[in-house]
DNA sequence: CTGAAAGCGCTTACAG
DNA sequence: CTGAAAGCGCTTACAG
């Protein structure tokens, strides 16, 4: 239905007059507070909010108050599996909050990022949630806007902001000692130069604990596209390694597509353990044996570091899980 | 940083104040109307804009205009690769024409969706984009809250609300005629009960067109895990079916792990064409021959039709296209 | 072409 | 415990 003619919704000022109250009184109900009110006056104003059917108006609100009750998400891309969980947990967790969450993809066709960041400042958003990689400039941006704010799933502690992540060298170590299990010692880690991956640091202790020289060492993008031409490369090397650990589940799903496409067999020429845990690796053959982030709690975490910066520590870092599936040679009934 | 300390915004006033002119004519200025205003003062006003570095406050407009530039989509899970894409592609598409998409996700714990519609409402957004199934009370409520809406992505035409959407029927005999053309005329469909599909439509027609008697009719969910399990029934059954159209890219990941379990090979045993063409079935192996949706075409018309109604039909019906690749029998180079 | 002013629907300090 | 009133920052009909 594209019909215009909104019926003229009812204002607060309906409600009082219903109820014979004041307009005050009405908010001081309905907000409970910040006065107290009379048990009857009370009833006799939520019946009218029920027989009328009110809904404050949140824009009008959201200007009085000086604040809206949404929160912003700046996030790469959507699509991303990984990404996709964390923007569905965090409108979970908002919701749970009673915020909205307004999404905005960074990687929007002539949009920079400083000025989405100042869009969502002059929609009065009340926090903003970080889940892409900001310039130092866009993070002062932010600090000079004063907007509450949490980086999520990045690196390490971030000097201006307060962060939520998980511990990414430990997942990594535990990765790679499920594979050291197995027997295996010639294993490569695949995952991105782009910044220093705290991945790739767990990769190289737990063989360095273990006494065994590092394998290949392959950077690529975090995308299937990347785990996909990073297995290429090794298909056409000639020389595979043993055993794989991928940074992300990305990566190793176009890792495996490679190496199948190679002729390689996952797991019995080449195992796999991968990063994230995200759901559709569940569903890849073999299944895909992964690290897995706690993205409820990290989303949970990372809302209330935004509405309740008290109670949360700076930089709160989760620990991962091990999912064991069959790419690392674990049979199903293991 | 969770400092709370807000620096005192740049208001409307401020502007006016530094330009020598009244709020009035910064209004004129920045929204290009309804007034003229002389080249000069427009651009001493521009100016002022720019030194102060001012922004309006999105939420004092929203309230002023009874609108604001926000637009709802109320879809199931982002998190389903089909949606995140649609999502994505529908967040761009708003960016395009300058509104910021709240995206509801209607499987919010504790939230009935009419409640997540007059939240919306309340909060004036100028567009709903319904991307799941609304029951007939909901699609009540919308209308009768009088927000222009269109539906995205669904069966055929809906009495009340206008419509964007693909010509499933056609798109699946498509892919059904693709398997033929491969001389299979052994061919499964693999889909959902809940609401007819006009999908199985195709595939029996395909079929009836070739003099072919329908291959097994599966039902089952739209997810991994419904084709998984579908998937698992055709291989504990016995009889596969020589090729398979599935009508979602999900499902079609899901039966292809249950096939590759089960030691079926595809597409050598088993043949299979999917729907939407999402970019994830590329990176399975072997790779997908997908039924694919335009998404960004839809999109883009979803938007206008909520923006601009009287600049789109009713009801727009797209075609699909094939993307051809291994799962069918196909090969890398044909 | 420009401005003074009312109004959008809330919140909340202030007075009673 | 309740209410009259100012104020939030815009837009826009009205007057000049």
């Amino acid at each position: 239905m594209s019909d215009d003619a909104r019926p003229r919704p009812v204002t607060r000022a309906d409600v009082a007059r219903y109820a014979g109250v004041s307009t005050a009184v009405v908010s001081y109900v309905l907000n409970d507070g910040p006065k107290a009110v009379a048990p009857l006056t009370k009833e006799r104003v939520l019946d009218a909010v029920r027989v009328l059917g009110y809904r404050p108006n949140l824009a009008a609100r959201a200007l009085s108050k000086g604040q809206a009750d949404m929160l912003g998400l700046l996030v790469n891309d959507n699509r991303n599996p990984f990404f996709a969980e964390l923007c569905h947990a965090l409108d979970q967790a908002s919701a749970d909050r009673s915020r909205q969450l307004l999404i905005v993809n960074s990687d929007r066709r002539q949009a920079p990022t400083s000025e989405q960041i100042r869009d969502l400042a002059s929609r009065q958003i009340s926090g903003l949630i970080i889940a892409s990689v900001l310039t130092a400039g866009e993070q002062a941006l932010i600090e000079r806007l004063g907007i509450p704010s949490v980086m999520i799933g990045q690196f390490g502690e971030t000097d201006g902001l307060s962060g939520v992540g998980v511990d990414f060298a430990a997942g990594a170590r535990m990765g790679v000692e499920h594979l050291i299990g197995h027997g295996y010692t010639d294993i490569a880690f695949i995952g991105s130069a782009a910044r220093y991956d705290p991945r790739e640091r767990g990769w190289q202790e737990a063989l360095g604990d273990a006494h065994l020289t590092p394998g290949a060492l392959v950077h690529t993008t975090f995308s299937y596209q990347g785990g996909y031409d990073a297995g290429r490369r090794l298909v056409e090397r000639g020389t595979l390694p043993r055993a794989v650990l991928a940074a992300s589940d990305q990566i190793a799903v176009g890792l495996l597509t490679a190496l199948r496409e190679g002729g390689v067999r996952v797991p019995e020429d080449v195992a796999i353990v991968s990063f994230d845990g995200t759901a559709s690796v569940d569903f890849v053959w073999p299944r895909m044996t992964t690290v897995v982030q706690p993205l409820e709690q990290m989303a949970e975490t990372a809302i209330r570091a935004v509405l309740d910066p008290d109670s949360v520590p700076r930089y709160v870092e989760f620990a991962t899980q091990l999912r064991v599936r069959e790419s690392c040679g674990c049979t199903a009934d293991d």
